[in-house]
DNA sequence: GGTGGCATGTAACCGGTTACATGATTAT
DNA sequence: ATAATCATGTAACCGGTTACATGCCACC
C-alpha cells in the first residue's frame, strides 16, 4: 500500500539525486560531473539529464532555484528528494545485485554516508560481502565441476570473474573495518 | 564508405551471434543460457531476444532452420555472420571500453578464440594490460592527489576501482602468459 | 489427460541516443 | 568582436521491459 504514485526511477535518477543532494548543481553542471569523473557510468547527455531533471521535478524530488552562494539557478534536492534517497541506498541487497549491478551498489555506498548512519551501513556492507562470497562460490564451483567441458577461453573468462569477486570479497572486509574503527560518527 | 548497410547491432546482438556460433540453438536456447549462466548480464525476454534475432535474420547473419543432428529448428550463423562476429571481435580496444565496458570486453575475449589466431588474441590482450593499467594510474592519481578532500565513502568507493583494475591487470599478464604457452593453435 | 517445459511471438510503454537548436555569459 | 563555455531544451528513433498470448510436445 506505499509507494504506489511514487517515482519509478532509474538508477539515473537516483544518481542526479544523490548528485545534487551533495551539492546543488545546475543540469549542465550534472552533465560534467558525468562527463568528467567515473561516476557509475551514466550518460551525460541532454537527452538523458534533462527529461531525468523534469521527471525528479515532477515528483518534488529536485527543485531548480537560485543559490544563496551565487544566485545562480541549480537544482536543489528536496526533503521528499532525500528521503526518496534514503530509501532507495537502504533497500535490501539481492542476490541479483551483486551479479548485475555492482556499479550501482558502489553509487548507494558512495551516498549512503550523509543518509544513514553508520549501523546502516554496515548492514550494507556485511550484507554486501555475504553476498558476494556466496555468489564467489558459485561459479567457483562451476569452474571447478566444469573445468574439462570448458573452451579454453570461456575457462579463462570464467576466472577473470572470480578474481574479480574475491577482490570484492577482500574490500568488503576491509571497508567493514574502516566504518567499525571510524569514530566520526 | 564501408559498413553503411551493416547492422549497427546493440552487443547483445553479438552476444546473441556469438552463442549461435558456438552451437546452434532455438531462441528459447539461448534465452536460458542468458538466464541460467552469468553471460554478460543480457535480458533474456523473449521481448529482447526475438526482436533481436529477427534483426540479425534481416542482415543475414543468422539462419533459422532445421538441425541435422535432431531435426528440429534452430537459430545457426551464417557466413556472413561469423565475418561480422570476426570484426567485431577484432575492434581495437579504446580507453572507455576499459572504463565502461568490461563486460562486454569478456565476452569478446569468450567468442575470440573460434575466430581469431594467437596472435590477434595477444594483441586484444596486450591493449586490454596497458588500458587497464593506464586508467588504474589514473585513479590512483584521482585518488593521491584528492585524498583529503574526498568524503570517507567517495574515497572507499574509488579505492574499490583501483583493486578492480589491479585485479584486471593481473588477470590480462596471466592470460597473456597462458596463451603464449598454449601450443593448441 | 493435464501440468510443465519448449518455442515463438506481439503490443504498450518508457528511457536513452543522437542530433539539432537556442540564448546567455565569459574570456581573449 | 568572437570564440568558447555555460545552460537548457526538443524531436525522431530505437531497443529493452513488462506483460500478454498462443500452440506444441513430452512426461507421469
Amino acid at each position: 500500500m506505499k509507494n504506489n504514485s511514487s517515482i519509478k526511477s532509474t538508477s539515473l535518477d537516483y544518481a542526479i539525486l544523490g548528485l545534487v543532494h551533495q551539492h546543488p548543481m545546475s543540469g549542465y553542471g550534472i552533465r560534467k560531473e558525468f562527463e568528467l569523473t567515473a561516476i557509475g557510468n551514466y550518460s551525460s547527455s541532454p537527452g538523458a539529464i534533462y527529461p531525468a531533471l523534469k521527471r525528479l521535478g515532477k515528483f518534488e524530488l529536485v527543485q531548480n532555484r537560485p543559490d544563496k552562494e551565487d544566485g545562480k539557478n541549480k537544482f536543489h534536492c528536496t526533503s521528499l528528494g532525500k528521503e526518496a534517497l534514503r530509501e532507495w541506498v537502504s533497500k535490501p541487497l539481492e542476490q541479483k545485485d551483486v551479479a548485475q549491478k555492482m556499479d550501482e551498489l558502489l553509487l548507494r555506498f558512495s551516498f549512503m554516508d550523509a543518509l544513514v548512519g553508520k549501523e546502516q551501513t554496515l548492514l550494507f556492507l556485511t550484507s554486501f560481502r555475504d553476498l558476494s562470497k556466496a555468489y564467489l562460490k558459485e561459479i567457483q564451483e562451476y569452474h571447478h565441476n566444469q573445468y574439462d567441458s570448458l573452451p579454453l577461453h570461456g575457462r579463462l573468462a570464467l576466472e577473470y570473474g572470480i578474481e574479480t569477486y574475491k577482490t570484492t570479497y577482500k574490500w568488503c572486509k576491509n571497508t567493514i573495518t574502516v566504518i567499525t574503527k571510524n569514530t566520526s560518527l
